[in-house]
DNA sequence: GTTATGACGCCGT
DNA sequence: AACGGCGCCATAA
C-alpha cells in the first residue's frame, strides 16, 4: 500500500466505519488506529472533506473532550447530536458525552 | 515557494 | 480547572 493521501484517507474511512453503533471514538484514537500516529488533525480534515452523501458514520467521531467539535450553530452539529441520541448516546447538561462509557 | 488556519491532542504551568 | 505552547499534517491563500 502506498502511503498516499488517498490511501490514508481511505484508511480513515475504514476505521470510522468500524466504530460500533452506540459508541463514539476520538480523533486521536482514529488516527492511531488508521496508522497515522498522532495526526488527529488529519482525521478532522478527512472527515470535513467528506461529501454530503457519504455513508461514513462521521457522527460517531468526537474530540477527546467528549463533545462535538463542529460549531454549535452549525447544522452538522445538530445532526450529529441527533444521530448520536438516536443510537442511545446521552449528552450531559453541558453537551458532553461520557467517553468512559461510550468511548470505543 | 512560504505562511496561516483548522471537525485535534498532549503536556507543562 | 483554565490557558498557552508544541506537534502533526492537509488545504487555502
Amino acid at each position: 500500500m502506498a502511503d498516499t493521501d488517498a490511501s490514508n484517507n481511505q484508511r480513515i474511512r475504514q476505521v470510522v466505519l468500524a466504530i460500533p453503533a452506540g459508541q463514539v471514538a476520538t480523533y486521536g484514537t482514529i488516527a492511531e488506529k488508521a496508522g497515522l500516529g498522532r495526526a488527529a488533525r488529519r482525521v478532522g480534515h478527512a472527515l470535513h472533506k467528506l461529501p454530503a452523501d457519504t455513508r461514513i458514520p462521521w457522527h460517531r467521531v468526537v474530540n477527546a473532550q467528549g463533545h462535538l467539535s463542529l460549531p454549535k450553530n452549525s447544522d452538522a452539529h445538530a445532526t450529529q447530536r441527533e444521530r448520536l441520541k438516536l443510537e442511545g448516546i446521552e449528552f450531559s447538561v453541558n453537551d458532553k458525552i461520557d467517553l468512559r462509557r461510550y468511548g470505543w
